[in-house]
DNA sequence: GTCTATATTTGGATAGAC
DNA sequence: GTCTATCCAAATATAGAC
């Protein structure tokens, strides 16, 4: 039960990871699931005798570790700062695929999806947030710039993958992921008010 | 059909918004709609002969309603910039109830819903971008950026919604708002590179 | 482990009395 | 306009053969 082992229950768990990614966890329903894995009810209901309630933990658990090697571990390595943010940012954009994939977050969120799985879900985005801010403390940023940044980028992923969604383009998502590296090291805005030529140290 | 005249029927679309936002479209029972509601099943046909896609739609009429009213009426005014976005941001604090509410935006983008109700949700997040844009270059930015700074604070609003309701706490949305009419009218980002730390070009 | 077939419950929607 | 009662389809879940 931890997880799954074998290959072939990884693509199961994708499967019926792209079912619930579309409709959300009421909207999606077995016969879905059951058609999206290429499998009698019966059959799943085997592997997940918790039923859908357990076929959703599973899905989060997999794209949980998946969005934790693509997107946090590049976030951990030994390389320039720029350099590890660059690397996260394509990790988005591939674990998103480019937009066109909805966040669990967003999707798994709500009422209608059990408490557990919405528990974890939110270990899960403070782990994303903390991750980040580890890695901006470490390029520089006082403590709570770095917490504020890293908060900031977690909104705007998570926004950008609505509005994308909401409107039909890719662009917005696309957009924010590409400059997402370099805002992140941008220095601190100005705070004082003054008009946009004249900067001061 | 477009839309109820009486004020019975102006609750009666807030309780079943406040239904559909808490659990989707399919997330939400004719049995919820009806309790919310305070009516039987048969009352809210009698009411919404379309069934549960026509009440989908006039909660997405009513609230977009109140959005304009609330959010974007402000923004047209004739006040001065800085203040009509902190109108706004008021109109947004309420409206969304302090992070509170969930917005439809995300609610209805997926799947799940109806297509005419996604329609429509897609010309709102338009509307809204455009708006905000317009203020914005009224208030001397270029067309360019202040288009950039509509759609990404429209990006802002709905992942700080998703981000806060994920968490549990309101504070990611309420500060952002708190911070929203500021930020807009920021100069704009210093774009040569320059250290926080070791940066270089 | 996977299938077909079926049980059971819930959901969306109507009929018809008041 | 609202109710109770009911229909029908779909959804979740299980039984039992292979």
């Amino acid at each position: 039960m931890p997880r799954p082992q074998s290959l072939s229950d990884e693509r199961l768990v994708d499967s019926l990871a792209a079912a619930f990614r579309l409709s959300g966890y009421e909207g999606t329903s077995l016969a879905e699931l059951a058609s999206s894995a290429g499998l009698a009810k019966a059959a799943l209901y085997h592997r997940f005798p918790g039923g859908k309630a357990e076929m959703a933990e599973a899905v989060e658990a997999a794209l949980g570790d998946e969005f934790a090697a693509r997107v946090i571990a590049p976030l951990t390595t030994t390389a320039a700062a720029s350099e590890r943010l660059r690397q996260m940012a394509d990790g988005m954009m591939s674990f998103y695929a480019e937009g066109r994939h909805a966040c669990l977050v967003e999707i798994f969120s709500i009422a209608a999806t059990p408490e557990p799985v919405r528990e974890r879900l939110r270990a899960g985005v403070a782990r994303w947030i903390a991750a980040l801010a580890k890695s901006l403390s470490d390029a520089g940023f006082d403590e709570t710039e770095a917490g504020r940044r890293a908060e900031d980028t977690v909104i705007r992923v998570q926004g950008a993958l609505v509005v994308s969604r909401a409107l039909g383009e890719r662009r917005p998502f696309t957009e924010l992921v590409e400059n997402l590296p370099e805002q992140l090291l941008a220095p601190p805005a100005v705070d004082r008010n003054h008009r946009s030529s004249g900067e001061r140290q």
